[in-house]
DNA sequence: TGCCAGGCCCTCTTTAGGGCCTT
């Protein structure tokens, strides 16, 4: 059973795309993601891939990647090939998930590959435990928490390396905040559902 | 042709609207 596993080993990851929405024919650009494994980063993925038609300035300048770095890139079909070897059954972890567990289940089921790990949010359990932070945005988080970071923004490895930091603190603040030796995904995943009012209720049930 | 995301969450809510977050 996946969800009883501890959540500090998870892959966290990070799609930079060409829009927002696979169903309005956007498609993955990058993909990033480093794998931890009791809290440790054990292993790491990036890789630029080719959508098949030119991207907006918009996105080459928020993301910085440019349609001749794409140009030469591998296709989507065979870098999320690999992607999904890479993940294997690991839970997953993204800041805003729905954003991209929507295409990473749209880029997987172009090529017929599925995964069997649950994912979670870490925007939706910063909300909850972070209600004084300025807004939920990953940099803002990242600053409030005194995360370091490298200045790079909006890459998917940087990005995705970003959220499993603040992944890894949010772990610690609960175990120190609810005392508790071991969160798993499970609880993880109930905290980002669990209305702000109740939340207390749910660690002691856990405690 | 013209349109164009989608889910969460709050509130002056639930017969709804709008901000937040992701690219």
């Amino acid at each position: 059973m996946t969800l009883s596993r501890s959540a500090d080993s998870v892959v966290v990851l990070d799609f930079e795309t060409t829009g927002l929405s696979p169903n309005q024919g956007d498609r993955a650009i990058e993909i990033g993601a480093v794998k931890l494994v009791n809290g440790e980063v054990v292993d790491q993925f990036q890789q630029l891939m080719n959508p098949g038609f030119r991207v907006s300035s918009f996105i080459e300048g928020y993301t910085g990647i440019s349609n001749n770095m794409l140009r030469t890139a591998p296709p989507c079909n065979e870098v999320m090939d690999a992607f999904a070897d890479f993940i294997g059954d690991a839970n997953l972890v993204a800041h805003n998930a729905s954003f991209d567990q929507r295409f990473l289940d749209a880029e997987l089921a172009d090529i017929g590959r599925h995964y069997t790990g649950t994912f979670t949010c870490s925007m939706l359990i910063a909300r909850r435990l972070y209600q004084h932070a300025p807004n939920h945005k990953l940099g803002t988080l990242v600053d409030f928490k005194h995360i370091e970071h490298n200045g790079v923004f909006h890459r998917a490895l940087a990005d995705s390396e970003m959220t499993a930091r603040l992944w890894l603190v949010m772990l610690e603040d609960i175990k120190r905040q609810y005392n508790l030796h071991t969160v798993s995904f499970e609880l993880m995943m109930k905290l980002a559902k669990t209305p702000k009012a109740k939340i207390d209720t749910l660690f002691h049930r856990y405690a």
